[in-house]
DNA sequence: CCTGGTCCTG
DNA sequence: CAGGACCAGG
């Protein structure tokens, strides 16, 4: 038997009567989470109007559009059609995937695909952006072939023209068509990249105003009312189509920005309730009674006394050193991170309003780079985007954007746009929106990390408390929750290693077994959950550490290792001995 | 069925 | 650290 039963009976004792109760209540945190049916009306774009074959009475062109459907479906099997890709890069591209594959996670892609016309989800998508991207593009290939159908018949009578009419006539295309004038001119450049419905309407408009000079009187009439109407129809379409995936009224505008990442903004994710207050008790509890037995001088085993030597006090508030200070409150507009998200937020908006009406079919490399939430500059794309079809598109493009935020869209390449756009955008949204983060970034894993020297199981609930800058929703819940699982790993590992160590090392009685901040067991820790050593490792931590070690200990030394799960005692008492979490920690800009 | 945990892998 | 498989509990 082990020699420790000494000091390690009275743990146990700790955990099951004073720890388990608040732990019970604080974990067991079954979220009512958010009303997740929250059925948005413009989700019904898609099936809606333009793609109906009523438009095109001809057969003729539906025998086309047929042709050109399948043409686009094929366009839009490759790589990141027209969706900017990565949506999701930084950081959360993982829940794509699993919304994908696990079932359970179905309703996600349902209510992204509504919300983010543009994500990445797969092509494949059900309805959403996708399928409006590829009906607007069907529409621009079927009336660019309406088009050509026309010219070839006014032709003759265009050549006859001369270079005049080539000359005046393409306005804004020349600029783009590298064939100048020529009969072909003034056809759409539907395939064309930059094409984009802005194009064509505002080509059609040209021509409208002009084609009577192309058109010799003798022309048949009925060919130009016909190209009218069918302009002002795909027009009208094109127009209803983005105003219902983009007009969206401001609170939408709102989860359209938390979305951005490709996360779903589940309904509000309220910052839950004092659940903050739960996480409290354990150490509270647990870790009362030992601070009253250590400073009333009654020793728990060498841990206390050991304790006693090297480290401060337990009431002493774990800190930052070198930082100067705390940031002030949360709340602070335009500061770096919330730039990054201003530069999220705007290019969602852009590459709604733009990647999704399939206009700015911006080349898919573009598009793959698009989106990078957190790291990429999310505007790199729009450098090498045109600017005319942005331009063109102010014209006609119902956007929620004011005249003011598309003002600024041409100035895009880059520089401008950041200061102009995204002070125009940003202003625009909810002023919550800015400091929302719908994905996590490094600073949250750091945060995360020494959080963990307090709680190495977090409940959900308690993460939220935590971590109030951040929109949780199922994956973002996950994903956190995931990283204490792995900081758990890790803390377990170095602690098995360290108390087989111990072992071969002669030592018997896990009294000795104490992590003290000089220990070699400390720095791979700190190493690992507090790299920079820029936090001081609270004492608490050190107990616990401490305890772990000697539970490894007694069971690695009594054999106990050959079962299967025998870790399995283990992770249960120390799951019951989380501390609570400095209040400081709830900033949202703790570790800054 | 969902959530949260562990284990294993890359 | 993320993903995925798998499992237990509610």
């Amino acid at each position: 038997m082990d020699p420790n039963s000494i000091l390690l009976s009275p743990q146990p004792q700790i955990c099951s009567h004073l720890a388990e109760a608040c732990t019970e209540g604080e974990r067991s945190s079954s979220h009512p989470e958010l009303d997740r049916d929250s059925p948005f009306p413009w989700s019904q774009v898609p099936s809606s109007s333009p793609t109906d074959p009523e438009w095109f009475g001809d057969e003729h062109i539906q025998a086309k559009r047929a042709r050109v459907e399948t043409i686009v479906r094929g366009m839009c099997l490759s790589p990141n059609p027209l969706v900017p890709g990565n949506a999701q890069a930084g950081v959360s591209p993982r829940c794509p995937k699993k919304a994908r594959e696990r079932k359970r996670k179905q309703n996600l892609p349902t209510q992204q695909g509504l919300l983010m016309p543009a994500p990445a989800w797969d092509q494949g998508n059900r309805k959403g952006g996708p399928r409006v991207r590829e009906q607007l593009h069907l529409l621009k290939q079927q009336l660019r072939h309406l088009q050509e159908h026309i010219l070839q018949a006014a032709k003759p009578r265009d050549t006859a023209q001369g270079p005049g009419g080539c000359g005046t006539g393409k306005g804004p295309l020349s600029a783009k068509q590298g064939n100048g004038c020529g009969p072909h001119s003034w056809v759409v450049d539907g395939d064309h990249q930059q094409g984009t419905s802005k194009d064509l309407s505002g080509a059609e408009k040209h021509q409208e105003s002009e084609k009577p000079s192309f058109l010799p009187s003798g022309a048949p009439a009925s060919l130009e009312i016909l190209r009218k109407e069918l302009t002002r129809a795909v027009s009208q379409a094109v127009d209803s189509v983005l105003q219902k995936v983009l007009l969206d009224p401001p609170g939408r505008l709102t989860q359209l920005g938390r979305s951005f990442q490709g996360q779903v903004p589940e309904g509000r994710n309220e910052p839950s309730p004092p659940v903050g207050g739960a996480c409290k008790d354990p150490l509270a509890l647990v870790a009362l009674p030992r601070r009253v037995q250590l400073q009333a001088g009654v020793p728990v085993g060498n841990l206390s006394l050991a304790k006693r030597l090297d480290s401060p006090r337990y009431l002493i508030p774990p800190r930052m050193i070198p930082k100067p200070c705390q940031d002030p409150p949360a709340n602070c507009p335009l500061t770096a991170p919330s730039h990054i998200q201003e530069n999220q937020i705007l290019s969602q908006l852009l590459g709604h309003g733009c990647n999704n009406g399939h206009w700015s079919s911006s080349p898919p490399q573009d598009s793959s780079s698009q989106r990078h939430p957190s790291s990429e500059p999310a505007l790199r794309p729009w450098r090498t985007t045109k600017p005319q079809p942005l331009v063109l598109s102010q014209q006609q493009c119902p956007l929620p954007f004011t005249s003011a935020h598309l003002e600024s869209l041409p100035l895009l390449p880059s520089v401008k746009m950041e200061q102009r756009g995204l002070h125009a955008v940003t202003e625009a949204l909810p002023f919550s929106l800015v400091h929302i983060q719908e994905g996590l970034n490094p600073g949250h894993l750091k945060k995360a990390k020494l959080m963990f020297f307090f709680t190495r199981y977090p409940s959900s609930n308690l993460l939220k408390v935590y971590f109030p800058d951040v929109q949780f929703n199922r994956c973002i819940t996950s994903q956190m929750i995931k990283w204490f699982s792995n900081f758990r790993e890790f803390y377990y590992i170095q602690m098995e290693k360290s108390a087989r160590q111990a072992i071969s090392d002669g030592v018997t009685n896990p009294k000795m077994l104490v992590v003290l901040r000089n220990s070699e067991l400390f720095r791979a820790l700190n190493m690992h959950y507090n790299k920079g050593n820029d936090f001081e490792v609270p004492d608490c931590f050190l107990e616990i550490a401490s305890l772990t070690l000697q539970e490894f200990f007694r069971a690695v030394s009594a054999g106990r290792d050959s079962d299967p799960s025998w870790k399995k005692p283990i992770y249960k008492i120390i799951s019951k001995l989380d501390s609570d979490i400095p209040e400081i920690f709830k900033s949202s800009s703790y570790p800054q």
